[in-house]
DNA sequence: CGATTTTGACCTGCGC
DNA sequence: GCGCAGGTCAAAATCG
C-alpha cells in the first residue's frame, strides 16, 4: 500500500465528529479532496459548534462519549477499506506503469494513440507559428519550456522535449530540421477528467484564454486552443483534447515558455466544474484565491530549466494528487456512504437539539 | 461595459 | 496544382 495515502488527513476518514477539527495543513496536500469532503463539512461544523459548549449533564456525556466510540469504530473499518482500495490501486498502478514501459519502448515515443496525431499536429503548427514569431517576437532564443507547475490531477506528464526524441528525422531535410530545431519545447500532460464535464479546462496554475476550437480528423472530440493570459507578450499556447480512445482523460499540450512567473492564484481547488457549460469556468482560472499570499517567487520559472526526472517526480506527485481527488469523489459520490454519514450526523444532531429534552 | 468564449472563415503546410 | 487538415483570426455572443 501506498504510505502516502494512510498519512493524508484528507484520506484517513477521521471524521473528528464531535472533536476540534484538525483542520490542518492537507489543503496543500490534497486540495481536491478536502474540497470534496467540505461537502459534507457544515454538517460537521453544526455539530462541533453544539458540542463544543459546555456540557450539560453527565449521563449526555457518556451517551456522547459511547457515540463516539461507535463513530470511532466505523471510522476504522472504513479506513481499513480505504486501505483495500488503496492497495488494489498501487497493484494496477504498476500494472499500468508496465503497459506504458512496454508501449514506449516498442512504438518509441507513441505511448498514446492520440499522441500520434498530437505529434502530427505539432509537426505542422510550427512552421506556421514561426511566420508568426517573426513578425511578434524577433527570434526568442528563450530556453526550453517548462512543464507547467500542474496543480492539478494528472495522470501522467510527458516532458516532449521538442529538440530531443523528435529530431529523428534522418532524411536529410535542412529546412525541415531547422524547422524542427525551432520548435519550441513541447510537453504533454494526460489529466484525468471527469468524461460529463465537457469544458476542456485544464487548471494548471495558470491564466489562458480560449481562441479557437476544432474538431480533428481522428477524434470526435473537439481539440481547444488556449494561450497564456497571464502576460500579453507570453508565448506558451495550450491544446487541450479528449483522448479519442478514453473519454476520461484529457490531453494538454504545451508549447512554448512562460516568461513569467506563476500567477497568484493558486490551482489549488480543482472543484470539477462539470456542469458541462464550460462558459464561465475560464480556462485554467482558477475560481477565487483561498489565500490572499503573493505568488511565490516565480516557482515556474525555476521549474524551466528541471530536468525530466523532476517532471517525473513531478508526475508522481500529481499522480497522488489526482487519486486523492478520485477517491474523495468516489466516496462522496457513494450513496451508501452518504447515507451513513448522514444517519449517524443527523442521530447526534437530534441528540444535541435543544428541544430534546 | 469590459473581458472572455464561441464559431465560422481564412491561412498555411503537407501529401498525393 | 489540388485537396485536406491543423492552426489562427476576428466578429458576434455571452457573462459578470
Amino acid at each position: 500500500m501506498d504510505p502516502w495515502i494512510s498519512s493524508q488527513p484528507s484520506l484517513s476518514l477521521d471524521l473528528c465528529v464531535g472533536l476540534p477539527p484538525p483542520l490542518s495543513h492537507h489543503h496543500h496536500q490534497a486540495p481536491a479532496a478536502a474540497a470534496a469532503v467540505a461537502m459534507v463539512k457544515p454538517k460537521l461544523q453544526l455539530v462541533e459548534e453544539n458540542f463544543l459548549q459546555p456540557l450539560k449533564k453527565d449521563p449526555e456525556v457518556a451517551a456522547l462519549e459511547a457515540e463516539l466510540q461507535r463513530m470511532s469504530a466505523e471510522n476504522r473499518q472504513l479506513s481499513e477499506m480505504l486501505a483495500t482500495v488503496a492497495a488494489k490501486y498501487d497493484a494496477l498502478r504498476g500494472q499500468f506503469t508496465d503497459m506504458v514501459t512496454a508501449g514506449a519502448g516498442a512504438g518509441g515515443g507513441g505511448n498514446n494513440p492520440s499522441s500520434a496525431s498530437e505529434g502530427g499536429s505539432a509537426s505542422v503548427s510550427p512552421s506556421s507559428r514561426k511566420r508568426k514569431s517573426e513578425s511578434l517576437e524577433g527570434g526568442s532564443d528563450s530556453p526550453p519550456p517548462p512543464p507547467p507547475p500542474a496543480a492539478q490531477h494528472h495522470l501522467h506528464m510527458i516532458s516532449g522535449g521538442g529538440g530531443g526524441d523528435q529530431m529523428e528525422c534522418t532524411s536529410g531535410e535542412p529546412c525541415k530540421r531547422i524547422r524542427e530545431e525551432c520548435k519550441p519545447k513541447i510537453s504533454k500532460l494526460y489529466v484525468h477528467a471527469d468524461p460529463s464535464d465537457l469544458s476542456l479546462v485544464v487548471k494548471d496554475g495558470y491564466q489562458w484564454r480560449k481562441y479557437g476550437q476544432k474538431v480533428t480528423k481522428d477524434n470526435p472530440c473537439p481539440r481547444a486552443y488556449f494561450r497564456c493570459s497571464f502576460a500579453p507578450t507570453c508565448p506558451v499556447k495550450k491544446k487541450v483534447q479528449r483522448s479519442a480512445e478514453d473519454n476520461t482523460i484529457l490531453v494538454a499540450t504545451y508549447e512554448g515558455d512562460h516568461n513569467h512567473g506563476q500567477p497568484p492564484a493558486p490551482a489549488q481547488q480543482q472543484q470539477p466544474t462539470s456542469d458541462g457549460s464550460g462558459k464561465s469556468s475560464a480556462a485554467g482560472k482558477p475560481p477565487h484565491a483561498p489565500s490572499p499570499s503573493p505568488p511565490a517567487p516565480t516557482p515556474p520559472l525555476a521549474l524551466h530549466h528541471q530536468t525530466e526526472a523532476v517532471a517525473v517526480a513531478a508526475g508522481e506527485e500529481l499522480i497522488r494528487r489526482n487519486l486523492a481527488e478520485h477517491m474523495a469523489m468516489t466516496l462522496t459520490r457513494d450513496p451508501s456512504f452518504k447515507a451513513a454519514l448522514v444517519t449517524a450526523l443527523s442521530g447526534r444532531i437530534l441528540e444535541l437539539s435543544p428541544t430534546k429534552d
